[in-house]
RNA sequence: CGCGGGGUGGAGCAGUCUGGUAGCUCGUUGGGCUCAUAACCCAAAGGUCGUAGGUUCAAAUCCUGCCUCCGCAA
């Protein structure tokens, strides 16, 4: 049986071994190496770098909507992917016998798209998993096969999330696939009465709003945790919020700057105060708030309004 | 050769433009005050100013190379 894998981030990588480990794989298809980093190093996705050093052979299309021939000729029986990051085209969709499914990292139809992780924690989902499916021409809308649930934590955090559900998706394709080889997998169309996308993440996104609840503000600053962090202006450059924790408060000036003493310093909203434990200002390595503030003018910014 | 910001006692910063005794806010140690304290007062220790060279009577400060950290962009 010829399987072909289609991915390209860290996410997938879990999902690649488990499968290299069980089955064996014709072609890993992947994004094309990019220049990384000041130094513009081109590098591999570590998709590619787990193929190679399992001697798989690699494919890396500029743009599969137009270079797809190489997979159709192959004849795959099966095709799996997770995160690849181009639309794949249709022809490619109906050439495999067993069909191409997908790994995605929420329980579809919620947060349809590129960045369900973040979503999922900034739009305050209680539960969030992984779903495997059938693709189809749309973006994530195809017929599910199987579903894992997982229940968020209160400090959940993208990168806690993306940490778990990776390894839990790479299981649940390993206990689905048996299932889909031999043609006896459920098969349920998406409900679209439920469907929210996740679309990725704009920069003007990353900014904090401090017209929002507290418990917004904080959902953006998990969900951005470790990358690329939420961000906010003051003192003339963009500071980004690494950690932070809040307290209810009424009677707010949202975006007012609440230094209570050398160790503390917060943000009002609109119901609250959003306090900054870990900030990384522009330029600088990320610091605790106390270190932060040791440095600061304290009087010329307490009680003035933020991002503006 | 993508653009830009840093590297100053243990931490975070000022000082660099306009060379000339190394400073601030903390922390640490000792002492004091207090029922007590993360509060307050007094005192002390602690720095070859990233590194190599150059200019100069004199360099944290000006010039050049290098190392390294960070942000943007990809």
């Amino acid at each position: 049986m010829k399987i072909v894998f289609m991915g390209t981030p860290e996410f997938a990588v879990p999902v690649l071994e488990n499968l290299i480990n069980n089955y064996e794989i014709s072609l890993v298809v992947t994004q094309p190496d990019k220049e990384v980093g000041r130094k513009r190093v081109l590098s591999p996705s570590p998709i590619k770098e787990v193929a190679l050093k399992n001697n798989i052979e690699v494919f890396q299309p500029k743009k599969i909507r137009e270079d797809y021939q190489k997979i159709i000729e192959l004849k795959p029986d099966l095709i799996i992917t997770c995160a690849y990051g181009q639309i794949i085209p249709k022809e490619i969709l109906d050439s495999p016998k067993l069909g191409c499914i997908n790994v995605h990292a929420s329980l579809l139809p919620r947060l349809r798209g590129g960045a369900p992780l973040q979503h999922a924690i900034i739009d305050g989902e209680k539960e969030s998993g992984v779903t495997i499916m059938y693709m189809d021409e749309h973006m994530d809308t195809g017929d599910i096969i199987s579903t894992i649930k997982y229940k968020l934590k209160s400090d959940e955090t993208y990168k806690s999330l993306h940490d778990t559900l990776s390894p839990m998706g790479a299981k649940l394709l390993m206990d689905t696939l048996p299932s889909i080889i031999s043609g006896t997998n459920p098969r349920e169309p998406q409900d679209e009465e439920e469907a929210t996308y996740a679309y990725t993440i704009k920069r003007e996104e990353e900014r904090i709003d401090f017209n929002k609840s507290v418990t917004e503000v904080d959902n953006l600053v998990r969900g951005l945790f470790d990358n690329p962090y939420a961000n906010f202006t003051f003192n003339g450059e963009e500071h980004k919020i690494v950690k932070g924790h809040f307290e209810k408060k009424e009677n707010t000036t949202p975006g007012k700057i609440i230094i209570p003493n050398k160790k503390s310093m917060g943000i009002e909203c609109v119901d609250g105060i959003y306090f900054i434990d870990r900030i990384k200002p522009f330029g600088k390595k990320e610091m605790d708030i106390t270190s932060y503030l040791n440095g600061l003018n304290i009087d010329a910014f307490n009680g003035k309004i933020v991002n503006r």
